[in-house]
DNA sequence: CTCATTTGCATACTATAATATACTTTTTAG
DNA sequence: CTAAAAAGTATATTATAGTATGCAAATGAG
């Protein structure tokens, strides 16, 4: 097998392998009530396998347990360096998003950057909580119909759902921190 | 392809189709991030592939979103009938429980039965909690190093973490439900 | 409408996931 | 320690996921 994912799959094979002992059945057991086979369920286990979608559907339908369950985990350390790391460009590279962190569900990090003399408007699900940062020169941001300006460093919270502009004014690219919070996993989709 | 699971295929492919769209990048753009071929893009988010977790992992690192987050959705209603639906045998056939309702991460429900003149132990982790309600008959549950007896329709609940027990010292079946709350989703697994 | 972009689709090919079977090693229970 | 059960391994086979290419259909902007 490559060993591209080795990190991975040990990781999704742990996790199974915890679940299905903590249920106290073999290997075998859990490959009558899930109809996979024995061999590729220990190769799970062990990180041996990339298996198939429809391969995790049937162990987590075995076991009755969420199918996203496997796949949750405490993942690495995460770096990421300023202007190495890939972001995604808006349509005019007039702003750019690097999203951070891949945490799961709950909260999101990311870094953004605004050319000079451009803005950008958003809006999130129902109760997300947006928190932003300004790293360096000044924001304009328009919350629904009210505008408020922001200078380096200063902190704003502000409810997702509502629609938001960042207006970049100045001559200098703006860039900012952003996380957003959501009340419910559900919600993040 | 195989018609097995359409359902759950639908669901992926949806939940992609939606964050892309969302990025406004097109399947090329996407396939270019995520080294995933534009074609088994298109194919998976008509529901027409069954994706390997290899290609699961590549998706969301292009996206630089959460492994699980293409397989959060709304499962559909539902029903697990008594008797009917399959369950868990403890090593002695003295006790068994059928875990329901796959929701994700903060909370799991079971229906558990313990046979006549028989006892189950076990404990959880850390912050989580039990909740219980004796469906018939009635019940001694050990916490830790207190004994205390429930009635048909007795509702108890203690910290998960403490060592429990389940003794039935009754000539009939006893019944309950049962419900797990984890204070956090990391704990669940 | 028309053109350009994006997406869907058919074919053929390659890589590899999944299985069956049988055997070895490890773990567990008595 | 020994026997039995469970888990890991090897090989060969089958099924299918993934890709490349080229073209058709749908979508969207002007």
């Amino acid at each position: 097998m490559m060993e591209e994912n080795m990190e991975l799959y040990s990781q999704v094979g742990r996790n199974l392998r915890e679940i299905r002992r903590q249920r106290k059945i073999s290997l075998e057991e859990l490959a009558e009530k899930s109809n996979v086979s024995k061999l590729t369920l220990g190769k799970i286990e062990r990180g041996e396998a990339n298996p198939t979608l429809n391969i995790l559907w049937k162990i987590c339908r075995g076991l009755t347990i969420p199918l996203a369950s496997l796949l949750v985990f405490e993942e690495k350390t995460e770096v990421y360096r300023f202007g190495v790391d890939p972001h995604f460009n808006g349509p005019n590279n007039d702003w750019f998003v690097d999203p951070l962190f891949k945490t799961f569900g709950t909260m999101e990090w990311y870094r953004a950057c605004i050319e000079p003399n451009s803005e950008y408007s958003e809006f999130h699900l129902a109760g997300s909580e947006e928190t932003i940062l300004v790293l360096n020169g000044q924001l304009e941001i328009k919350v629904g119909k009210m505008h408020h300006l922001l200078h380096q460093w200063d902190v704003m919270k502000f409810k997702g759902e509502e629609m938001h502009t960042y207006i970049n004014r100045s001559d200098e690219k703006v860039h900012l921190m952003l996380s957003l919070t959501y009340k419910d996993v559900n919600q993040t989709l």
